[in-house]
DNA sequence: GTTAGTTTGAAACAAACGTTTTAAACAAAA
DNA sequence: TTTTGTTTAAAACGTTTGTTTCAAACTAAC
């Protein structure tokens, strides 16, 4: 069973676009590797900018339905703040690394979208990504929000993105961090345990004491 | 007092770095921006590499002698963990907020070498940081370690690393986090004060209990 | 005043890029 | 069979990129 054009210029073009990021990734890197022609990204994806966003939904699409369940059976069951937050951030994690099939690649790309959420540059994906997943994402921030220590609005905005770029960094250096990892302390990581790790840290950053925003002193 | 040729590009490259990334950032843009000619930047620097590591080495040398006295004033003075670890922060931060001058753009900077550190791309930069500036890092690196719960070197790895990205995506961002609190909360906040909210979250997450590692169940 | 280093101006280079075009083949549905 | 959409092949377009070159002008030190 041959894939199709479409798909071979997608599943190329996701693992360059993480490797090596948007920019630096040329279409003919792609279409090579990928045994297609030149042509067969503009024909299908209409440009560059058309591809990278293909590439976006392939990935969030599926992360976006599966994290609106997750969000749906977390509201129903009745824990402590705790539970309620630990549940929160495995099941963001655990479909994440579904959807990533396991392969620290798929998870750099992912990070490298919510980054590009927020650059400045790439300014057609941050309007893509707000108008398409923002809702999502605005969900999951007030269901994280409604177990979260008495805080303003303000307050838990910045917080939370502290949280958010915990994520983002880890994801987006876990293959690099992995291979440090084996050469510095002879052990051999896989995702599951990294991401384990990840969210006691980010249940527990959650729960820390809130202050009143005031200067370096 | 006019400033030479080296310095005024160096400003313009600085800025335009930390707006749009160093691939998206041509001489052309610095040196008219600059006022100066296109020859100047390979005649001083020899290439567009030289460049970014000379602004990198302008950024990174002073925050490294800065980090480096600070590092050994905190280790005379004997106090609790938490007093220790908020100290080591502030330290680096408020060397860091110095360096930058109060400027957004400058800590962005920051971030994206940092970042380029771990990553796969700018492959020159990264080496360049890792033998320039690893000593340094290392130091504080030991000096957080020495101040946090019982754990061993790899638990202490990951746990500092997710740190460690939380301080990046949040100064890899700041301007545009800024922007969306202003517009959202109707609160314009200063750097200073973005930086003293971070480092009571950094100090409550470098407290947390330490687990084994596992499975994502 | 001569010299050495700096800076400018302008032009050109080769390479890489996204994109477009044209013609020819191929597949499957009408 | 005809048609329609897909895919290849190859070439070219125009633009941008980093880099190099050359002669001319400027600046400072010896």
């Amino acid at each position: 069973m041959k894939k199709t054009t479409v798909e071979r210029i997608l599943d190329v073009a996701e693992v360059e676009f993480g490797a090596h990021g948007f920019v630096e990734t040329s279409l003919r890197t792609i279409t090579s590797k990928a045994g297609v022609n030149l042509a067969a990204v503009n024909y299908h994806f209409g440009s560059k900018k058309g591809l990278i966003q293909a590439v976006t939904d392939r990935f969030f699409d599926p992360l976006s339905v599966g994290l609106k369940t997750q969000l749906q059976a977390a509201s129903t069951t009745q824990v402590s703040q705790h539970e309620a937050l630990t549940k929160l951030y495995e099941g963001l994690l655990r479909e994440a690394l579904r959807i990533a099939r396991g392969n620290p690649t798929r998870l750099i790309l992912l990070a490298r979208l919510i980054n590009s959420a927020y650059s400045q540059s790439q300014g057609h994906l941050r309007k893509h990504l707000t108008h398409q997943y923002g809702p999502v994402f605005m969900l999951f921030m007030q269901a994280i929000r409604s177990h979260m220590p008495t805080m303003d609005h303000e307050q838990f905005f910045w917080r939370f993105h502290q949280l958010l770029g915990m994520m983002v960094f880890t994801l987006s250096n876990s293959d690099a961090l992995m291979a440090i990892c084996e050469a510095e302390y002879h052990q051999q990581r896989a995702l599951p345990e990294i991401l384990q790790q990840l969210i006691t840290t980010l249940v527990s950053a959650s729960e820390a004491p809130v202050v009143a925003i005031e200067n370096l002193a």
